[in-house]
DNA sequence: ATCAATTGCGTTATGCTATAACGTGTGCGA
DNA sequence: TCGCACACGTTATAGCATAACGCAATTGAT
């Protein structure tokens, strides 16, 4: 899969997640994207999803929000198991990656005889600001 | 804090989640309970609250819904981070515990001065059953 | 070229999840 | 006995997500 070719609805989305300080709701998106046509909340659903697909973006699941993925290269291959910091003071929602993390997940599970298909962590919390 | 004494609303929903074969929505405990006397969501959420804050009970946030806690001791001390499998096959949650997860995440939040609050590691897939 | 399959899109309606806001009753310590 | 905290009940509303329909554009095999 080359970098993907984003439909005009799925550049708004992005556009918009991208150009957003912290993680937006379906709904917060809609209405940013009012002025450019969006009217309905599958428009948004419909992007979010093929977003998600290519690893663009991510959904936090504590927060029924989603974030553009921080990582800079393409999207083309999968990073493994993603990780976040939730501000609940600030908003601010960091994003990254641990070896040793997947990598004792992987034998947890393994363990269990689980396969895995999505891994979520999410940490709720106060930044160094606003502790 | 001794092991708490439950209100009537609060044991019933213990008592929903506890028979229950797998996590519960709280609308699916709602129904279960309307021979109870339940008529609003209310009932249900005020009683989760409770339990959720005594650790009686886990919210899945990638479910949006409810486990008993599966530890058999007392409720009266945390347990540090709880993780769990989810299988999509036959709905089975399985909870667990890690010395070395948290221990990793504990140094890694630290390095960015966060200070947590709540941990949320859920994993889906599937089980060896369904797999 | 044409047909079928796929994909994206727009719209309306609906369903599921969660909380706001108000008032009542009860127990208990100052 | 007054005041407070807390559980409870009810109605209404807010917030998140998808079902189901139909149309248009694209692609690709025949």
């Amino acid at each position: 899969m080359a970098t993907q070719q984003l439909t005009k609805n799925q550049t708004l989305v992005m556009d918009a997640l991208s150009h957003s300080e912290g993680p937006m709701s379906a709904y917060t998106i809609l209405d940013k994207l009012r002025d450019h046509g969006f009217r309905a909340p599958l428009q948004v659903y419909r992007a979010l999803d093929k977003l998600l697909e290519y690893g663009m973006v991510h959904r936090l699941e504590s927060l029924n929000a989603f974030v553009a993925c921080s990582c800079p290269h393409d999207h083309e291959h999968d990073h493994g198991v993603t990780a976040f910091t939730i501000c609940e003071g600030c908003g601010q929602v960091t994003e990254f990656h641990d070896e040793a993390i997947e990598q004792r997940l992987s034998t947890l599970t393994r363990g269990q005889n689980f396969k895995t298909e999505k891994t979520t962590i999410e940490i709720r919390g106060h930044c160094q600001s606003c502790a």
